[in-house]
DNA sequence: TTAACTGCTTGACAATTGTCAAGACATTTC
DNA sequence: GAAATGTCTTGACAATTGTCAAGCAGTTAA
């Protein structure tokens, strides 16, 4: 399961073996079964754990309803990132929605590793950078016009994970509510 | 100008003497007067340039109307984050609002300075950070269901930009057309 | 097995937002 | 200065989306 990790983080960057290896020493993993709340609405955010398996969401609390910020599945980085960068309570949670496996590492290893190895501040700003720019393509979702468009980019850039989620989850994703998604949807796949 | 961009590099992380210089040595500076185009779609953002002064917004081509993704005036980095990342062409614009002074460093510039000063690393990824986390803000503010949650966010978030910014490029920035922005501030602004 | 619950769909209706058109006023251009 | 253009507002109406209610199939729990 770390190896998952290890070989993500040489993607973005070669790692020499002591940082591997330092690491691998702060680097723990927990399994929870599905339904399972791993961060709560004003906790702060103290690790960065990345998905080995499994499947996750990230939702917060606006005017009393359940929006959806995010999925994750493997290899995706699960962190609440207002949270963890402003190093406050946040609004958000954090919940597995299959049976799910982490890697994990603490805020201040994290803190650790950029003074200890100058060359993990490559890795950590390529990884915020992939982040990024993952963020903006959702954010080009919201800015669609019509609830079948979002529907649209919707299958067309996570085309497996309809089958994973309730659709509950996916028309608050959306910025809709679940009885219009229903309607897009049996409209648009009529026509398609 | 070129003072105000490093004393930003500073808080963000000091910078060794020999940083500085060298970033002094590929910074260049630039004025544009109002309406000017920095970037067009289809163009690969090939630097990154801060506002030393004045504003500048960014928008894209969607259905056939503009709309506004964000903006930008002192101290903040324009940069088509998309293209700037997957060295591809994008589909944003940038134009200035009003006159202004960018400090600019060339992409391959800035990867030389990853290079040849690890430390760099920091800056870049601290950067991208904060990016990274108004972004998110910005992402907050899309999932409002509301028009007027979006224009009351917009007062609490930017309440200095809406005597410098149009109201037309406001609404196509929040999500709503310019008709109904207007019906939204004259509703709330009786009752507040 | 029955009962309760969840996920999804559909219908009727209400609320919100978009579209099209027009006009007032300010600003820019020639 | 006159004309053209741009900004903002308002009205009437259409389209989209939300709300509330009900129902059905499948799953879970007792």
């Amino acid at each position: 399961m770390i190896d998952k990790l290890i070989a993500r983080l040489n993607g973005l960057h070669p790692m020499s073996e002591a940082l591997t290896e330092r690491i691998r020493s702060m680097v723990w993993i927990t399994d929870h079964p599905k339904k399972t709340i791993l961060l709560k609405e004003g906790e702060v955010n103290n690790h960065i754990c990345m998905v080995a398996s499994g499947l996750v969401r990230s939702y917060y609390i606006n005017e009393g309803k359940e929006i959806t910020s995010r999925f994750m599945d493997e290899g995706f980085i699960i962190t609440s990132w207002i949270s963890f960068y402003t190093r406050k309570p946040g609004n958000e949670f954090i919940e597995t929605l299959e049976d799910t496996t982490l890697t994990c590492v603490h805020y201040n290893d994290i803190q650790k590793l950029y003074e200890e190895f100058p060359e993990f501040n490559i890795i950590g700003r390529k990884q915020v950078e992939y982040s990024f720019y993952m963020a903006e393509l959702r954010t080009r979702m919201l800015r669609k016009n019509t609830a079948e468009e979002k529907y649209k980019f919707f299958l067309e850039n996570h085309p497996n994970l309809l089958q994973r989620v309730s659709l509950k989850h996916v028309a608050t994703y959306l910025g809709m509510n679940e009885e219009t998604l229903s309607r897009v949807r049996s409209q648009y796949h009529k026509t398609h």
